[in-house]
RNA sequence: GCCGCCUUAGCUCAGUUGGUUAGAGCGCUAGAUUGUGGAUCUAGAGGUCUCUGGUUCGAUUCCAGAAGGCGGUACCA
């Protein structure tokens, strides 16, 4: 090394990129784990894709034409060309189904979790880097596909822990809007555009904010002004009373629907809603799962027919009991133009994707998904240093017993062996010194008792004598450790 | 991208009307207890006061710029 100074670098992590500790993984990882045996069950087929595609594959209409280069963290290979981080799992798959056409099975159906990365400002509650997990069925045509990927979503739900009442998907068709903006001759794409990103914000600035966007423009609290769609107060009125065609039975929204959209292309929104009703009940979806909301938009994107989005209704408190809003977790719609684009030939497509972080914080904080917590602990204390191969044959002997087991193998005395197992939440540790070595027998520590006792105690050689400890045979260790754990 | 606020110990924050030794709580390390966790007590370690430049005899403090953080807003596949 130099001898002048060594040069430190800071500890420090890019932002909007997060370490994710134990808790946080065993969560997300269970709430994977659930989702994807729904999937399986429903005949789905498991894909990885890779991290990283060529730019074109990505697309570039697919992000907002405005920028088409934003977004995504980009490098040229060796050979110069374009490759990018992918931003979601939906592009990979039309590129896998476009290259691999002619080898799929059609429907091709296939479920994947995974890394996105998007470049752009983080904030709270939204990453550059996160996991989503994703359903989808390439080449399926017709609203029953869709009906399938909302009951499977709703499935999902229920595998997270989720009960009737804990959430809702509110489902809504993207040419039901279309229908109404033709009717008011307002269909060019900018306008368009324009009215789905102003409805996308409904529920953050109400109807009056709304309406601005959908008029002049507005202004927000900190001065920006955001360039409105340039509807007439009639044109307005119009658009505001479809959002707000909801509410009541699905049958009853899709009367009122229809009669809005008349002989427009929205009458193709009417139909697929109407046999998507037909078909989640018959899958026992019901109208407090699956509601039809003609206010959900679903971003901009690349939606072409029936969008949904899954809400959580259940609520949760911080500490100083103001509630926790979860809001929407996922969701998904119909894409039928995504692998025309390679291919050049009509594949109609549709999917659901949930955010895996999003989703399992959620959860976590309303303490759902008990398959996140882990295994009780046992630590066997190194008592003398010389035994240390009799420690692991013990720790050995819990495992093999079905036990989370280690054999402690850091430095210090019992007292900061005790401290160490205490610290990572063992259930108990197992005592051999000397003494016990030998009587041919092993002293079991009942830490979390220990614990329980200590909070009604605060002087310490009280709580040293109460029993906590225990030593009984070597050869009872596991069933006297498996007997103190099924007692409670 | 735009607007606003903020940056002093690992964390949360005091403080210096510009002056030589910059503090607290929590956390960390060690001891009281050489074979016993929590609580308690004692001691200790830990700081280029974000960076760069300016004003000044002197700047952590005042000024300017940058970087980083937070919040809002725009965009969001």
């Amino acid at each position: 090394m130099a001898k002048t100074k060594a040069f430190k670098p800071k500890a420090r992590r890019p932002r909007g990129f997060e370490d994710r500790s134990a808790n946080v993984l065993r969560a997300e990882r269970a709430l994977v784990r659930a989702a994807s045996d729904v999937y399986e069950k429903w005949g789905f087929e498991p894909l990885e894709t890779p991290a990283f595609e060529y730019a074109d594959a990505l697309g570039k209409f697919l992000p907002d034409e405005e920028r088409p280069n934003e977004g995504v963290f980009a490098m040229q290979d060796e050979d110069e060309q374009w490759m990018a981080l992918r931003y979601d799992l939906t592009a990979p798959l039309a590129r896998f189904a476009a290259e691999n056409f002619q080898d799929l099975t059609k429907p091709f159906r296939r479920y994947q979790f995974g890394e996105v990365w998007r470049n752009e400002k983080p904030g709270p509650g939204r990453f550059r880097q996160f996991v989503q997990c994703d359903a989808d069925s390439v080449g399926a045509p017709g609203p029953a596909a869709d009906a399938e990927i909302i009951a499977l979503a709703s499935e999902v739900m229920g595998a997270a822990g989720l009960g009737q009442g804990d959430y809702v998907i509110r489902v809504n068709d993207r040419r039901l809007l279309d229908g109404v903006l033709e009717s008011l001759g307002a269909s060019a794409s900018e306008a368009r555009m324009r009215v789905l990103r102003a409805i996308d914000k409904m529920d953050r600035l109400g109807r009056e904010g709304v309406e601005l966007l959908l008029g002049e423009g507005r202004k927000d609290e900190s001065g920006d002004f955001t360039k409105g769609a340039g509807l007439d107060a009639g044109q307005r009125t119009r658009v505001l009373d479809f959002l707000e065609a909801g509410g009541g039975s699905r049958a009853e929204i899709i009367a009122r629907l229809e009669a809005v959209v008349g002989d427009t292309a929205g009458a193709q929104g009417v139909e697929a809603l109407t046999e998507i009703d037909a078909i989640l009940r018959s899958l026992g979806v019901d109208e407090t799962r699956a509601a039809f909301d003609p206010s959900i938009v679903r971003g901009l994107g690349y939606y072409t027919g029936p969008v949904f989005e899954t809400e959580l209704l259940a609520t949760a408190q911080y500490e100083d009991g103001s509630p926790i809003r979860f809001g929407s977790i996922g969701g998904g719609g119909r894409y039928d133009d995504l692998v025309a684009r390679f291919t050049g030939q009509a594949v109609p497509a549709t999917g659901f994707s949930f955010g895996v972080s999003r989703f399992a914080a959620a959860l976590s904080a309303l303490d759902r998904l008990d398959a996140a917590r882990p295994d009780p602990l046992v630590v066997v204390v190194a008592a003398e240093k010389d035994q240390m191969a009799e420690y692991f044959a013990l720790a050995a002997e819990l495992r093999a017993a079905g036990l989370r087991a280690e054999a402690f193998v850091g430095g210090g005395n019992m007292g900061k062996q005790l401290k160490y197992a205490d610290r990572r939440g063992a259930a108990f540790a197992v005592i051999v010194g000397s003494e016990e070595r030998e009587a041919g027998t092993v002293s079991v520590k009942d830490l979390a008792l220990g614990a329980e006792i200590a909070a009604q105690l605060t002087d310490r050689e009280e709580w040293a004598e109460q029993r906590q400890q225990f030593t009984v045979p070597r050869e009872s260790l596991v069933s006297e450790i498996k007997a103190r754990l099924s007692r409670d």
